[in-house]
DNA sequence: AAGGCAAATGTTTTT
DNA sequence: CATTTGCCTT
């Protein structure tokens, strides 16, 4: 076997991480290091040099595009297709693996999967029924309770009722809860990895026969990984199978989600036999980037250390603005976009990444100023539309009339004066006789226990959903997606709903549509629409955005992970808003902001601007927050202040506002002078800054504190 | 049952 | 500030 194309063009780390032959690898890869790469060709090796079948070898990751990126990079080095390869994310394995063993857990055989959408209005109905003041119990928090306990493998039985009132409120609804999930055959995101941990647990013979199967597990994102998806690994892993980690301790941001870092860190204790291969020379950014994100890093205890080096250059320095204003710091950024694109540079090579969503809006106010195309990721997703649920809604009844939650998501939509009332007389009638909601409306209908109008409403429904099923087994699923949006009567629904919303979700029913054009099936002997419906719950749907368009990038940091750009800024780098004044009294959750820090600077390939504003408005209310600590960490001989009109070093401290100042000549004003000002009365000159129409001042007043105004418009009066 | 208004609320989100 | 939510009216 002729190992040159396997190990071609892979630096010595790497190549050891391939060709490790102890039982157990942890891979800990910096940023930009070739982590897939080292996992791909890992791959290759087991099964051209020691000769592992394909089928005996399993890959994890977290998301359904690195799955599809890692299979379609083994198939491309290989130069074939691994069919019988198990390649996914942790929850469509679990998925595969409850499809196959539903009955050993307890499962029925067609479970649906509840999106945390409709996870929430199951655990609304939840606490409803147990007369729960929803001011005092926020539903959305018990759902976030009840998902950190399944992360920690966690069941209401097995958590003690401590007495404690929040608790044993929050236990009282996990409780119905569950019974509810079980009653419905509807099993949420973090139930599929319990199940599968439990299918393990309590089946042996199970968990023998894939332990007998399997020779290799490779998990990507190691960092990532949380109490139930590690345990479960560690009994699949048993005394035989081999793992390969891949991770980097310095990129986990996802420990709110119930993520473990400690996994990581304790690998080599719990797996034994372990080889730890570390991955420092990075093949993305500047040796100035990597230094600052080597600083930024450093200050974290518990670190399984790394330091990231290059052989490219220096590059160029970073640069730091200080913007007025948060609007001052986005037309900052359009400016720099635009002579980036003025110098012949593509739009889709630079990213404008920020702490929290709600920064994005003054950035696209000033790209669509500057007449900048950008694109946003983030926010709703295209399968957790409104219009797309109800659609799928659809298609999920004329699979299966007994579909709960379909059919009271979309009994009254569009409205068919099936109200409020109705509905709570099939629940109730539903529960007593112990069946669905179906069954009962067919029931209630039939035994005229309905006002007259309800009861037409009713039969009306019970017959359209009849003749949209009546069928449709025998159509082509695209043809099923189109009786589901037109028969439904959806479609006009949305045609008619005013404004830019209604044509977006018409555009958005027709997008489903394609995407029912171009699904592929699994397994060609199945039904299609099934395989379509438990994909389309475990794929979030890359969020639907033109790709043909030359267009700068915004996104949060958290969803920059695994992305890298030539030219990046870091926009809203101040104090409580990154680090976010959430995260501030815990310590290990400012550990996890700088690793968000360190994420984001390492997106950098050539050039990063840092930006902060000193004066923003956060909800209505002004705030003024100094510059990030984590830009304060960044040495002064990679970093450089830009100023408006000319470029000087970077001061040594910020402290308390210290801004360097120009004097400004020709402004009739002198440092120190006592002016007034229309509506924050007297005040006392601080410091200049800049030229120009564009010259600032900062004021002391006595009544209101130090503000920043514009010269030209501040109109100041000497006192 | 739909539409209108006031009130509440706002970190990050791989599945 | 801006959007979503829930309550109330017609």
């Amino acid at each position: 076997m002729d190992v040159t194309a396997i190990l071609d063009k892979l630096n010595s780390a790497q190549e050891e991480a391939v060709t490790s032959d102890r039982r157990h690898l942890l891979v800990l890869a910096g940023a930009g290091s070739g982590k897939t790469r080292v996992l791909v060709h890992r791959i290759a090796w087991q099964i051209q040099v020691e000769d592992v079948p394909p089928h005996a070898i399993l890959a994890v990751t977290f998301t359904n595009k690195s799955a599809r990126e890692m299979r379609e990079r083994i198939d491309q080095l290989l130069g074939m297709s691994l069919r019988g390869m198990w390649v996914g994310t942790f929850h469509g394995l679990a998925h595969r693996l409850l499809k196959a063993h539903w009955r050993d857990v307890g499962l029925v055989e067609n479970f649906q999967i509840l999106d945390s959408d409709d996870q929430l209005r199951l655990v609304k109905r939840v606490m409803r029924a147990l007369e729960l003041d929803e001011q005092r119990w926020p539903p959305r928090q018990a759902q976030w309770w009840i998902n950190a306990q399944k992360d920690e493998g966690l069941r209401a039985a097995h958590i003690q009722d401590s007495g404690d009132g929040h608790i044993a409120t929050m236990l009282r609804v996990y409780r119905e809860y569950e019974a509810s999930c079980d009653r419905l055959g509807v099993i949420d995101f973090a139930e599929l990895l319990l199940r599968a941990l439990e299918l393990w647990r309590h089946h042996p013979e199970v968990l023998e026969h894939y332990q007998e199967r399997f020779q290799h597990i490779l998990v990507d994102e190691f960092q990532d990984t949380n109490a139930v998806q590690y345990a479960w690994l560690r009994l699949l892993a048993g005394t035989r199978l081999r793992v390969t980690a891949v991770g980097d301790d310095d990129q986990s941001i996802y420990g709110w989600r119930g993520a473990k870092v400690e996994n990581i860190l304790s690998y080599d204790r719990d797996f034994d036999e372990t080889h730890t291969v570390r991955l420092e020379q990075n093949y993305r950014s500047t040796s100035n980037i990597l230094q600052a994100a080597n600083a930024v890093i450093e200050k974290n205890s518990d670190r399984l250390g790394k330091k990231l080096w290059t052989e490219s250059g220096d590059g160029e320095m970073l640069a730091l603005y200080a913007a007025f204003n948060e609007h001052d710091e986005a037309r900052y950024i359009a400016d720099r976009l635009q002579q980036w694109t003025d110098d012949g540079q593509r739009r889709d090579d630079a990213a404008i990444l920020y702490r929290s969503n709600a920064q994005s809006r003054v950035l696209e106010a000033a790209l669509l100023q500057a007449e900048i195309p950008y694109r946003i990721y983030g926010g709703q997703r295209f399968y957790e539309r409104l219009e797309i649920k109800n659609a799928l809604a659809y298609l999920r009844l004329m699979l299966n009339v007994d579909d709960d939650t379909a059919f009271e998501r979309v009994v009254n939509i569009p409205a068919r004066g099936i109200g409020e009332r109705t509905q709570d007389t099939i629940r109730q009638a539903a529960r007593a006789s112990n069946t669905t909601l179906w069954a009962s409306s067919v029931q209630l209908v039939a035994a005229n226990r309905l006002p007259g109008r309800a009861k037409n409403a009713l039969a009306g429904f019970i017959q359209l959903v009849g003749e949209m099923a009546q069928g449709s087994a025998s159509l082509k699923l695209i043809e099923q997606a189109e009786t589901a949006i037109e028969r439904s009567g959806l479609i006009d629904l949305y045609r008619r709903e005013k404004g830019e919303r209604g044509l977006a979700r018409v555009e958005n029913l027709e997008e489903l549509i394609a995407a029912c054009r171009n699904f592929q099936a699994d397994d060609s002997e199945q039904p299609i629409l099934p395989q379509f419906l438990d994909q389309v719950a475990l794929d979030a749907g890359d969020r639907q955005a033109d790709e043909d368009q030359d267009a700068v990038q915004l996104m949060t940091l958290h969803s920059a992970k695994g992305l890298e750009f030539p030219l990046v800024f870091l926009a809203g780098m101040e104090e409580n808003l990154f680090p976010h004044k959430m995260s501030l009294d815990e310590p290990g959750r400012l550990e996890e902001e700088r690793r968000l820090a360190y994420v984001g600077i390492t997106r950098a390939m050539q050039k990063l601007y840092l930006t902060f504003a000193e004066s923003r408005s956060i909800y209505g209310t002004e705030s003024f927050n100094s510059v990030s600590r984590f830009v304060r960490d960044i040495p002064s001989d990679v970093l450089e202040e830009v100023r408006l009109q000319n470029t000087i070093a970077r001061p040594t401290s910020y402290s308390a506002g210290a801004i360097s100042s120009d004097i400004g000549e020709d402004t009739g004003f002198a440092l120190g002078q006592l002016v007034a000002h229309q509506v924050y009365g007297e005040g006392v000159i601080l410091h200049f800054e800049g030229h120009g129409p564009r010259a600032r001042v900062h004021v002391q007043f006595a009544e209101v504190g130090t503000k920043i105004l514009i010269l030209d418009s501040a109109r100041l009066s000497v006192v």
